[in-house]
DNA sequence: CGCATACATAAGTATTTAATTATATTATAA
DNA sequence: TTATAATATAATTAAATACTTATGTATGCG
């Protein structure tokens, strides 16, 4: 895969709600799939096939321990990447406040 | 609309090839869809409608001069937002090598 | 063992998105 | 005014994505 397919991958991944949110809820510590299943109200078969398509777009890494499987965010740009949204969101609120 | 949403759209709507290429033709310079549609190759309607959803999430702004529509990225915060892609993808190849 | 827990995968359906083709609109020029 | 260029929109179809329900697999425990 080259770089340009790559961006298109991992944009698309976090252009979902919910894997937006697990995303947001993995930027500072991993979680088991236990974890993340109570946080939010997902059921159990569609939470695990969008942290596969997030660990299929190079966002997520996951271990098995014991009977848990645990994920975090492999790539520290994810981090960034989202707090420059965060800034261009607000700059789009921003630019509303003069119309 | 809330940030949250506006976050996914604006993922969504960069998680694509022919609208990426769009936005990071327009970085530094605005162009009509006159010079767009030459420069690449796609047809005149699906370039329109991808334009729309591009200027739906807020990405692009338009203007029209005479009969000609021109388009240019209206927040700033994409211009560092793709750069950072491009520090992520680059990171996701870096580690890659060491398996 | 055999069962329970934690998770993944498969299959089916519904919904969304994308692309194509055809038509409409708007501005200028002849 | 009509013709043409530039662009948008509508309608259709095709394809991809998302969600649900059902089933499979691995691990640990009694």
């Amino acid at each position: 895969m080259n770089s340009e397919d790559l961006s298109v991958k991992i944009f698309k991944a976090l252009g979902h709600p919910i894997r937006l949110q697990i995303v947001k809820s993995l930027l500072d510590e991993s979680r088991c799939v236990c974890e993340l299943l109570p946080a939010f109200d997902y059921s159990q078969a569609n939470l695990s096939q969008h942290l596969k398509i997030l660990r299929e777009a190079g966002i997520l890494e996951s271990k098995k321990i014991g009977v848990e499987m645990h994920y975090w965010v492999k790539l520290k740009g994810i981090k960034k990447l989202i707090a420059i949204m965060d800034q261009t969101v607000e700059e789009y609120f921003d630019t509303l406040d003069f119309n």
